[in-house]
DNA sequence: CCGATGTTTGAACGGCCGGTCAAGCCCGAG
DNA sequence: CTCGGGCTTGACCGGCCGTTCAAACATCGG
């Protein structure tokens, strides 16, 4: 049985959300089209449409699901280390496009800012990225946090940090990923570190 | 005459790219349509592609012409400041959707965000993108040189310090045009004033 | 006033693609 | 074996929209 459907079991719906994520990657939001997602997920352009209402709310679905899955595969990832300077090169190193040769390049990186444009018109999605984005600021704020708690770090505003810090590594990130010529992943995570550093209180 | 033919003189090429960058701004450029730029320039669907190859040319060509324009009309007003804070500040306040009232608050940015996605699959943008962006940080960093010149700010490596303060801005820009909860356009001015500060090394 | 040249129009074409649907298929319960 | 209800298909429909084009129009030199 579990040879002629390999993936029965696993459930359509996220199926097809992986296949949507993948083609959005690939193609942009613009040019995605159904019956793309249909090839991907290696099933009918119709059954698409019986799993989701709409392709508009698939795809707003599958982006906010592949942001979410980012999220919590890189909160398992620093978890395991024991200092906060270490989770904090971390959240770096894995920020930075194409710095750690393991990880997808941009894939991340495009996906969210598909996610800007469609939530500057789509409130459903500014809802979703407002929660992805403070999820994602407040992840850092805490490694702070438990960093002071534990002695490491100087007492500081943490939460005003972990804003500046993580708007720096936004805008960063965008230069890296359209490969621009004078913004090399490195030069952004050495930026990205002494950043840290210099706000955060430690030395290199 | 000119009553008649009020614009008859301007040229029509660059009313329609105003027309199509106005559009862009409101609907979004997934969702711009020709006959929509036609409606804004007053004139026939088919007048568009008598000026323009196609429809992915104009938008594209919009999207520069615009972001082009903002800059040149920023650089205007930064150059009758006296001194390199005055011009930094000055910088920072038009950087910050909705900082200035009398500004349009989102219209740039959003272009620029539909700029980036654009520019990830088109060649083409992605050169605009980067000679847009390198301009942009060199005047940045030109401001601090300046400074630095004058004796207003002690010798750093201004280059740096312009691509973290620009990243900065840009990331934080983005939650403030997302209207995001926690992140004001007051709370974004001033943490950009300070960063600046601290990393050119002046006293606010 | 005449034609020539560059503009402008809007109707029409044609392809694309999201969404629908009737029909089959699979599978498990009885 | 049979029935029933979810799952799956792919053909089809209908509308939308970029693009084309022939015809009108304006302008101006001669």
């Amino acid at each position: 049985m579990s040879a002629v459907r390999p993936r029965a079991t696993k459930d359509r719906h996220q199926e097809i959300l992986d296949a949507a994520a993948r083609v959005i990657t690939e193609r942009g939001l613009a040019e995605t089209r159904i019956s793309d997602v249909a090839d991907v997920a290696g099933v009918s352009p119709g059954l698409i449409l019986y799993y989701f209402d709409s392709k508009d709310r698939l795809l707003a679905e599958a982006l906010t699901y592949a942001n979410d899955d980012f999220f919590v595969r890189m909160s398992r990832e620093i978890r395991r280390l024991p200092t906060a300077r270490e989770q904090l090169r971390r959240v770096i190193d894995l920020s930075v496009p194409g710095y750690l040769p393991e990880f997808g390049k941009l894939d991340e990186w495009a996906l969210w800012i598909e996610v800007w444009v469609r939530a500057l018109r789509d409130p459903e999605m500014a809802k979703d990225r407002e929660i992805l984005d403070q999820r994602w600021r407040q992840s850092i704020a805490d490694i702070i946090r438990a960093g002071q708690a534990a002695g490491e770090f100087p007492a500081r505003d943490a939460d005003e940090i972990a804003l500046r810090l993580g708007s720096l590594i936004d805008g960063l990130a965008i230069q890296v990923i359209m490969n621009d010529s004078q913004v090399s992943p490195e030069r952004m995570h050495r930026a990205c570190m002494e950043v840290a550093a210099q706000e955060i209180g430690f030395d290199l």
